[in-house]
Formats: structure tokens, C-alpha cells, sequence
RNA sequence: GCGCAGGUGACGGAGUGGUCAAUCGUACUUGGCUGUAAACCAAGCGCCCUUUGGGCUACGGAGGUUCGAAUCCUCCCCUGCGCA
């Protein structure tokens, strides 16, 4: 058996880098442009896989660091796969597994690295100027970490005493708020739950402090037995306050391991059935992404994620930099995006799938996208409010609830809150991306993107 | 009627002479969340003033002791339990 796995771009923006195509997988086809919805532990939190079908879902993406903590990607493999263990199909009656992907426990490198107990996001509200950008090295960018208190600007990559990390066994969100003003100098700052080094990354286990060992083989070989359709090389996502020279020096071992990613997967692959898509980073810096999206765009893999950190303002800005040179006929995935403003912007600048914990994480926690923007359900105002969340939504939740009982369903902590937040979001986020495509195929795209965003965000 | 216990901010409940506008939890108000450590986190929460600062009113009610009281004393009102 080989791969069927194909890209074909239908149809593309005209003085842009935007495109819509159909991706076909081993288990089904992706019309894309596509949002992934993001099933970390092999669940979409608080929905069921019918749940999914029944709002348009076409692809899950899950997550290797979780699956190989628990419930280790052995069972997964004996199960019959990522797809199969966690019913996931793409349509009523029907029990054929439908299209995966795994992510490669990279981000983890930054999530339960330098963001570890901070508040720190990939995305950085920080305006830095595209001047600062072009330069290499300089004060700006120094000035604009500065205004930020206490977060890292510098990352030692050294290796160190692996008895540091200190985690006690499983950590709580009190014991890590309590741990948050403690953690000061940089020095440790890295001593969290991940410590990278050349070869590869040391995790602390979030569930009960054991400690585990990735490289880019080890991811490899997880995600084979995971099974997913589509797998990301192993890569070091790094941290929007990060200097120009630590961004420099995980770029460049990223593009190490992902030499070292693809050859690893292709003597577990032996049969080409599984997708690889090489990850591109570089941060906010314009020279960095340029020479990762080459450096990327010349190995064999399948596709692209666009990964890293950003800053707000000049995210697909960087996004175009790099689409502009990775090849047009392979698709891009921009990793871990997803507010609405984000996927119009990826779209126009050529990337083919999203995926984003957003719509679910921010369901459950009381806020919900509307075409008039997202708004905060408990806020007092909704209390009473008898109308739908959306009147012009089609979800089961908009259909069949008021405002004023997600309102209640929110402050009372009922589990049905998440679940009907969430069926909300994703509908929502997975549908205007549909709507995207369409609008590309219609030649209409930036008349939409025009009348979505200026009601959205007015 | 007698005995015992008790009346603290929206609620529960600490405090028992000064560092108390009053610990803590909940509720409430608002905000955050972008390859999920997350059904989570943060801030605020008597009133007024421009401040890391100041003023005012408060711990059932009324008096009193004291330099100083939510905390001690007296009387009154109310609640719960037990006995009549």
C-alpha cells in the first residue's frame, strides 16, 4: 500500500498568497482551507466524536507528549490507532476511521518550559516594530522584553543537574500559582517540567513527576504507533520574549531534528503511509523565518507547520515570509491558531489548516464566539436573557438554548456548560472556516473577510 | 419562665483590648485564555477622595470602662438547644 495522501489546490486569491485545495489521507479528504479541532488526550474536551460530525469537523489533531504519558501510545497502536481508539469517524453509521494528526510534544518543550507557571503566551501582545524585525540583533527589541515585568528574555539552552526541576509529585493550579513568584531568575526559569538540550528535550510528567526523555527518534517512533494520518517532526517551540539569538539557536536545532525526524520516520514507515510535515520556526525575525522556510522547504516532507511564537500585531506578516518561499503545491499548517481575525489572516497569506484550543478552552470557560463578537456569558447583562446566544448560528446549542440558561448553566458548574459552550466554539470556528473556503471559491474572499471583521470586532 | 450556647461584611465562618475595614471559603462584578499543565487563572468586592495615601461609617441595640473595644462591663432585643 502507498500513500494516497495528495494536495490539490482548487482554486487560488488573486494577489495573494491564499488558496483553496482538497487534502486526501488514508481515511478521508480534507477540503481545506480546514480547523483542525484540537483532541490533546485523544478527546475533543467535552464533546463526543457524533458531536464533531454533526458540526463539521473533518480532522482531530492530537497530542504525542499526552498520549505517551497516558495512556501510552503502545495501547493506542494495539487499539487500532489514534482514529479507532477514540471513535472517531466522519459520519453517522459509519465506523471507517477518519482523518488524524498528531502533534510532536514539541510545544510542550515550550509550554511546560519558560511558560511553565508564567503568563506567558505564544503570541505576544507586544508591538515591535517591523524595523526591529529586519535587524538581527539590537536595542528595540530589548526595550520592548523590558516593558514586559519579570517573563525570561533569555533561554540557557545548557543542560544541567536533572534533579532541578523540583517538581513534587503532580502539581495543582494552587501549588503552581503559589510556585509563580518564586520563580524569578532566569537560571530558573528553566528549571520546569522541560529542559532542552541537543539531542532532544527531558520532560517532568504533569501527572505524577516522573520524568521522561523525547528526541526527535523517540517522537517519531510515538506518533507511528499513535497511527495518525499526518505527524509533525519533532521541533522546539520557542518563547515570543526569547532574544534573537536563542530564537537563532532553536531554529537551528529544530532544522537538525528535523533532518533527524524524517529519517527516523521513514524506517518506521517503511510502507509511506503516513504523512510528515516539517515544522518551520525563526520567532518574529524576518531573516531567521526566511532561512527556516528554506531550510525546511528543501527536505521531503509532505507538509509544513508554521510554528513558534508571534507577535500579535506582525503574525501574518511572518506568515507570509514563510509561505512566500515554501512550496505552493504542499500544504501549510499554522500550528495552534485560531481566533477568527487570526484564520482570515492565515488564509490570505496561504495557509491551507488551523487548529487552536481556543474555541474549546475559552467555551469552557464562559466565553462564546458570536458574529457580533465573543462575548463573556456570566456577565450579569445575560442573566435573563431569553434569546439565543446566536440567532444566526445553526449549532445544537443555538438551536435549543437561551442565553439566560448557558448564563446559568455557566454559574451553576454544570458539566452541560462545557459541553454546549464547546459544541458552540467549535461549530463556529470550524464552520467560518468553511465559509472562508467557500468564499474563495465564490471570488468573494475579501468581501467577506471585510463584512466579518468590521461586525466582529467593531 | 429557668439553664446552656450564640448574634461579625451577600452567605458560611475566623477573630476575642491596639498591627481590624476585619483571616479564609463561597457568592457577586470584571477581565484573561491562540500546536491544552487549564470545567482554569487573575483582579475587585463598606462608603468617599487624585495617590504605595487619607477621611468617614461599621462587627444585634443602647450605655459604660479604657489613651484605645468586634473583643471587657451593664441593661435591652433576637436565635438555637435542653428543662419546665
Amino acid at each position: 500500500m502507498t500513500n494516497p495522501f495528495k494536495f490539490t489546490i482548487e482554486k487560488e486569491l488573486k494577489n495573494s498568497l491564499g488558496r483553496a485545495g482538497i487534502i486526501e489521507t488514508p481515511h478521508g479528504e480534507i477540503k481545506t482551507p480546514a480547523f483542525a479541532v484540537v483532541g490533546t488526550k485523544a478527546d475533543v474536551k467535552a464533546i463526543r466524536p457524533d458531536d464533531l460530525i454533526a458540526l463539521g469537523a473533518e480532522v482531530v489533531l492530537a497530542n504525542t507528549y499526552h498520549l505517551y504519558l497516558q495512556p501510552g501510545d503502545e495501547l493506542v497502536k494495539k487499539a487500532g490507532g489514534l482514529a479507532k481508539f477514540m471513535n472517531w469517524r466522519r459520519s453517522d453509521g459509519n465506523t471507517a476511521p477518519a482523518p488524524t494528526m498528531t502533534d510532536s510534544g514539541g510545544f510542550q518543550a515550550f509550554s511546560l518550559g519558560v511558560a511553565f507557571g508564567k503568563k506567558v503566551s505564544k503570541i505576544s501582545q507586544t508591538a515591535v516594530s517591523s524595523r526591529d524585525i529586519l535587524l538581527p540583533s539590537g536595542t528595540g527589541r530589548a526595550a520592548s522584553a523590558a516593558r514586559l515585568p519579570s517573563r525570561p528574555s533569555v533561554l540557557p539552552p545548557k543542560a544541567e543537574e536533572p534533579g532541578s526541576l523540583g517538581l513534587r509529585k503532580s502539581l495543582s493550579q494552587k501549588d503552581i500559582a503559589t510556585t509563580h513568584g518564586e520563580l524569578e531568575t532566569d537560571s530558573e526559569l528553566i528549571a520546569k517540567l522541560a529542559k532542552i538540550d541537543e539531542d532532544g528535550v527531558t520532560f517532568k510528567s504533569v501527572i505524577d513527576g516522573s520524568e521522561h526523555r523525547f528526541t526527535p527518534e523517540r517522537s517519531m517512533e510515538i506518533q507511528w504507533n499513535l497511527g495518525a494520518d499526518m505527524i509533525f517532526a519533532f521541533d522546539e517551540c520557542t518563547s515570543p520574549y526569547a532574544t534573537y539569538e536563542y530564537q537563532k539557536e532553536a531554529m537551528d536545532r529544530t532544522h537538525r531534528w528535523a533532518a533527524r525526524s524524517l529519517e527516523a520516520h521513514s524506517k518506521l514507515d517503511k510502507e509511506n503511509i503516513q504523512s510528515l510535515f516539517g515544522v518551520v520556526q525563526g520567532g518574529r525575525f524576518k531573516d531567521l523565518r526566511e532561512e527556516s522556510a528554506k531550510f525546511i522547504a528543501k527536505l521531503p516532507f509532505d507538509g509544513f507547520g508554521i510554528g513558534g511564537s508571534f507577535d500579535k500585531e506582525d503574525m501574518y506578516t511572518v506568515v507570509e515570509w514563510v509561505n512566500k518561499i515554501l512550496p505552493k503545491e504542499k500544504p501549510r499548517h499554522l500550528l495552534g491558531i485560531g481566533e477568527p481575525r487570526d484564520l482570515f489572516g492565515g488564509v490570505e497569506n496561504g495557509c491551507d489548516l488551523f487548529d487552536c484550543v481556543a474555541p474549546t478552552r475559552v467555551a469552557r470557560n464562559g466565553s462564546l464566539y458570536t458574529n457580533d463578537g465573543r462575548i463573556i456569558i456570566t456577565n450579569s447583562q445575560y442573566r435573563s436573557d431569553l434569546s439565543p446566544l446566536d440567532p444566526e448560528c445553526g449549532c445544537y446549542t443555538c438551536k435549543n438554548y437561551t442565553r439566560a440558561y448557558l448564563a446559568h448553566m455557566f454559574r451553576s458548574h454544570e458539566i452541560l456548560a462545557s459541553i454546549l459552550g464547546s459544541i458552540h466554539n467549535l461549530y463556529f470556528i470550524v464552520n467560518l472556516v468553511k465559509k472562508i473556503r467557500q468564499s474563495i471559491l465564490d471570488g468573494n474572499f475579501f468581501e467577506y473577510k471585510a463584512e466579518f471583521l468590521r461586525r466582529y470586532y467593531r
